[in-house]
DNA sequence: CTTGATTCCGTACCTGACTACGGTAGTAAG
DNA sequence: CTTACTACCGTAGTCAGGTACGGAATCAAG
């Protein structure tokens, strides 16, 4: 019936915003979404704010937030938290740019794998873990 | 005791490596590492090599391995079967790529709202919070 | 009104990656 | 020897982040 965007049933909810209905559900329970009233009977609508905060909550994911931390995002969300919130982006900004470092290592370092392998047809092991320690070497280690 | 690097106890290795002695016996059940043999009567011994094994393992669960991926890396160590190893780089070149991307998008994304944060300290609505919220640019990321 | 799909809700289960427990046995210092 | 650590080993528990299940209630269509 009225499923136009700012009345969704939960399950068309969870369609838009590309998710399972269950995960929804333990979200909820996690309290990281509300759930809303019935105003039609006994069945939960949900509207454009809902959409915007469960997209909130994936995109942050997707940045690497894990739910602790997404939670703690919602909670800042009144704005008056901006320094606490900017802390917490970034400290993640740090953590990303350290891997970023390590995967460039990573990267190089199989790069030169296969680029040497071919080379070393006739030779008894491959080159990767002693091309890796280079990786290890450079001691990036220390993230949260 | 000769607990001198090369003949280490499984504490002192677990110490030197700075993991949990119960993680290096989950590792060797998951064929992760070697259980190595008995030289002294009936405790392991573990030596440099384990170390190095063990840091390359927790190198490539920082970069976003999975254990099981870290097992097929580890494969390659092999050297026997080239070609099947060359292959093998060659897919976790691409994933490395794979997540360097999504990385350098988390990381130009998470500077974003840091320095726009930063440009409003003070008002009232902290902009990190709104563009997560309006976050449609960042699109859904997938690796193998 | 019946039918068939959804919702609702609680509870159980799953995967990945550990971490702890408990009993036995080996080792090291005094 | 005794005493205090470790090590060994199997099994069980934990934590995050979901996913599935099952039964009752509620819609929406025909
Ligand atoms: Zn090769
Ligand atoms: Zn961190
Ligand atoms: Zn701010
Ligand atoms: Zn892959």
């Amino acid at each position: 019936m009225e499923n136009n965007f700012g009345n969704l049933t939960i399950g068309t909810f969870a369609r838009v915003v590309g998710v399972n209905v269950e995960t929804i559900r333990f979200y909820q329970r996690k309290g990281l979404l509300p759930e809303p009233n019935k105003p039609y009977g006994s069945i939960r609508r949900y509207g454009e704010a809902d959409v915007q905060r469960l997209q909130f909550v994936k995109s942050a994911q997707r940045l690497g937030f894990s739910l602790d931390e997404i939670t703690e995002l919602l909670r800042l969300e009144d704005g008056t938290h901006c320094e606490e919130a900017r802390k917490l982006a970034e400290h993640k900004l740090h953590d990303v740019r350290q891997k970023l470092a390590d995967l460039i290592c990573m990267e190089t370092a199989l790069a030169n794998l296969v680029s040497n392998c071919h080379a070393q047809v006739g030779k008894l092991s491959c080159p990767l873990i002693t091309s890796l320690q280079n990786a290890n070497e450079m001691r990036s280690i220390g993230a949260t």
